[in-house]
DNA sequence: GTGAAAGCGCTAACAG
DNA sequence: CTGTTAGCGCTTTCAC
């Protein structure tokens, strides 16, 4: 591999002439034509090790997530490529796959080994100590999906989704209107799951419509877990109604009413959270919280705090949005009366 | 941070002698015991730029993919973490997210600039001249998916399970068997899907079966393509059984069925190829390619290359196995006779 | 605008 | 087994 050197020797000028050339530092237009036209030809590329040795800088970021093969991160993901990308930055990926351990591993050597200049963590509850850590090595740090002591955030509102989820099956009509959630890994981290079940009963109360706790079922946030807590859901006197704390549990609320021969939205509405890839597939109505957006968002955020470290914490909230499709309608009010009787 | 010298003060050695210890090297007993509880006391962990400008090792291996968010490859790197992890390495991402400029952009700057001591191709077909410039980096690749010439490939035999799962559709007594596959830019990697295609097609001449092209349709290998697919082909003297491509294909074709008002496996039957996270729940028969086991084998192989670069390049091919759940059985003679006459 | 020189923090001979 | 001494390849003062 050619190094500056070489470069330097090809150009007839000194090394750090090269280095500031290709840094865009102070160089005459003239050089800086030779230095480029020289690195071309060489095949020079910088090596990374020397540059962030003499520099501090790894231009790499760290992303940690608790499960890589999740929609919602692997679309976080994909939202923060472009923005790190154009910018220069590499991505290492801490995916810890439900092994808390890996964690500390992970903080006492790759973050500690200063490997990357900064980290954006998803659904993971960093812990003091750990923030503490970070903040000692000055690694900029932004989270995603709730609130952390001191750290950046770029998060939705997730009180307010939900109960605007649920209000949406209200304005239909609907009285009897189930909450299926609040279970699982995803649904406990920044208590996600607590959240959005709250958000269901708040806007029940709103609406003077008394919480029936039967007519929750606790799911992990996936298709067949949604499915098993929908069966047992719509059995005898069941809800007209469905709001889902995810868009996978609300597909697998859809196929359950369906083997039981019911039509959706005929005798049943559902309504789900997150615009998942396959909701337009299943004509799921949902509240879109745009992971793409979030990722962009704290990808900006961070590399924005590795140029020039922010003074103080920074929050961005992503503004969800209503799709309706069609799951959901007016409750059929033969099947209420009759079940009312 | 505290570096090296201070852990050598601390202890009252050389620095050489604190490297030494650290890694494994040669060192009394003693000396590495009082040079591991100082690096513990001050929290001292090796720079990694420092280290690997000084070996040429990065401890970091990349793994380029052409879509993070599909099932097969997260799960491929599910295989791969562990392994990398317990031998102290670093994962980063090269997605390409089908934007094939990146991959030049990656290949010109990431993987020359020495930032990774290897790479992990999946369904990615490598040109000559980025395998040249590999070679002459002399960092190891291996590729998951596909055969490229001088590089080490894991693997499965693609056209054999083809044929396999048309004939288990034909042992169970069907001739009027479907194919579903061989769209979109999954099946265009390595011929994926026109190689299953093939498969098909073998495995009903060998039963003497004439292939009839009006039960191929072309999908892309997701849900939404296969049902699609399935829709257009379940008319008017539709088949007896599907050999979908992928899991995700089989899946759309068995809601497809649903919807048009079929029973699977009564009316039709359907196996697909995966053993796709989603398989179990639709109760979808298949032949598992075990995605995570591909990932394991090729982190194994890489490594090895790493520590002892190899001669020649090396095939791993993973052997899948059957999985049969209740979306095949024999074709409902009924049916088959009324289509017949 | 450019060159000389001093590191960045670590590893790897080479002696002893 | 341990210390001394060169680098690894680049960036960045500091003079000129």
């Amino acid at each position: 591999m050619a190094d500056i050197a070489d470069v330097a020797r090809h150009v007839g000028v000194s090394i750090a002439t090269v280095s500031r050339a290709l840094n865009g530092k102070s160089a005459s237009p003239e050089t800086r034509q030779r230095v480029l036209a020289a690195a071309q030809e060489l095949g020079y590329v910088v090596s990374s090790s020397a540059s962030s040795l003499a520099t501090g800088r790894t231009r790499n970021i760290g992303f940690m997530v608790p499960f890589i093969d999740r929609w919602f991160f692997t679309t976080v993901l994909k939202g923060m490529e472009p923005i790190l990308l154009e910018r220069g930055y590499d991505l290492t990926l801490y995916d810890l796959q439900g092994v808390e351990k890996q964690r500390e591993i992970i903080f006492d050597n790759s973050l500690r080994r200063a490997s990357v200049d900064g980290l954006i963590a998803a659904s993971i509850e960093l812990a003091p100590n750990e923030v503490r850590t970070l903040r000692d090595l000055k690694k900029p740090v932004v989270n995603i999906g709730g609130t952390i002591p001191g750290v950046s955030t770029v998060d939705i509102d997730n009180l307010r989704i939900s109960q605007l989820a649920t209000e949406h099956l209200i304005s239909l009509g609907h009285t009897r209107i189930a909450h299926v959630g609040n279970g699982g890994a995803l649904g406990a981290a920044f208590h996600l799951g607590d959240t959005r079940y709250q958000g269901w009963k708040t806007a029940l109360n709103n609406a003077g419509i008394d919480v029936d706790l039967n007519l929750f079922r606790e799911a992990d946030f996936d298709i067949p877990s949604g499915y098993q807590a929908a069966k047992s859901l719509l059995g005898y006197d069941r809800p007209t109604a469905i709001f889902a704390a995810s868009d996978e549990i609300g597909i697998g609320c859809i196929l359950a009413a369906r083997d039981l021969g019911f039509h959706v939205p005929h005798d049943l509405s559902v309504i789900g959270i997150d615009d998942h890839h396959l909701s337009g597939f299943f004509d799921l109505t949902t509240i879109a919280q745009f992971p793409e957006e979030q990722g962009r968002q704290a990808a900006i955020l961070l590399l924005s705090n590795i140029d020039e470290p922010a003074s103080e914490q920074l929050h961005h909230t992503v503004t969800p949005s209503f799709i309706i499709r069609s799951s959901t309608a007016k409750p059929d009010m033969s099947i209420t009366s009759s079940i009312r009787q």
